[in-house]
DNA sequence: AAGCCGGGGGC
DNA sequence: GCCCCAGGCTT
């Protein structure tokens, strides 16, 4: 509908996606925030904590913080120089710690529930257009991209740089992305795009000769590293 | 649109 | 020492 990724052909989209998923199935990282046993509220603030913050930080922050914090109402009790206490070791702690408490009274309010829809999500404090994709796409399984920094780094590399600064406000980028992930279980391409982005696809050293993806990577052929 | 947050990990 | 990290909020 619109075509600003129109050149990009659903062949390419699938091919690319089609390796992604093939590196993902033997390297892909697994993470107490992706076993489906957990509550959606842990699914929200694994979220939120992520927030830059590397993955691996949050994985060993997990398991003590959920054992003190098991649930919105657990945290309605703390003050805000407790939490920032709390929060420290993975950084930016006043902005989360006091944003975690303003969403604890929301949740309160809302009776634990989300919205349903992006535009209420994003309402909500500590959830901006990122975190809304993700819990539309890992809690009601729509078909968002989890659109960060690290995926935006991946799809410009291999089909070509995004127009404007603002990756939320790219219809470029916007587009692309969405195409990337619309298949039926999204969280897993999402996913799977975000660990090859970590683990090959780095920012400042990327491992190109080992990566599925060199042969038509738009990066590879200009700047083989 | 730009500035800011932050401790920790990797190099 | 420097750069980067599953962004969002404030100005």
């Amino acid at each position: 509908m619109l075509n600003h990724s129109k050149h990009i052909s659903a062949t390419e989209i699938y091919q690319f996606r089609r390796k992604i998923l093939n590196w993902y199935k033997a390297h892909g990282r697994n993470f107490p925030w992706r076993k489906k046993s957990i509550s959606n509220y842990q699914k929200v603030m694994a979220e939120i904590l992520l927030q830059r913050t590397q993955a691996d930080t949050i994985a060993k922050f997990w398991q003590p913080f959920f054992t003190k914090f098991p649930s919105w109402k657990s945290m309605l009790n703390v003050s805000l120089k407790e939490m920032e206490k709390i929060i420290k070791p993975i950084g930016l702690y006043h902005a989360k710690a006091k944003g975690l408490l303003s969403l604890a009274k929301a949740m309160k309010q809302r009776r634990g529930r989300f919205p349903k829809n992006k535009k209420a999500l994003e309402k909500l404090p500590l959830i901006g257009p990122y975190n809304a994709n993700a819990i539309l796409t890992v809690i009601y399984n729509e078909r968002q991209p989890l659109l960060d920094g690290n995926m935006t780094r991946v799809l410009e590399r291999y089909f070509g740089k995004k127009r404007e600064k603002e990756i939320h406000r790219d219809p470029y980028l916007q587009e692309l992305a969405t195409r990337v992930v619309n298949i039926e279980n999204s969280k897993i391409i999402n996913w799977a795009i975000l660990d090859f982005a970590a683990k090959v696809c780095q920012a400042r050293t990327p491992k190109c000769e080992g990566c599925v993806l060199k042969r038509k990577c738009a990066s590879y052929k200009v700047t083989p590293y």
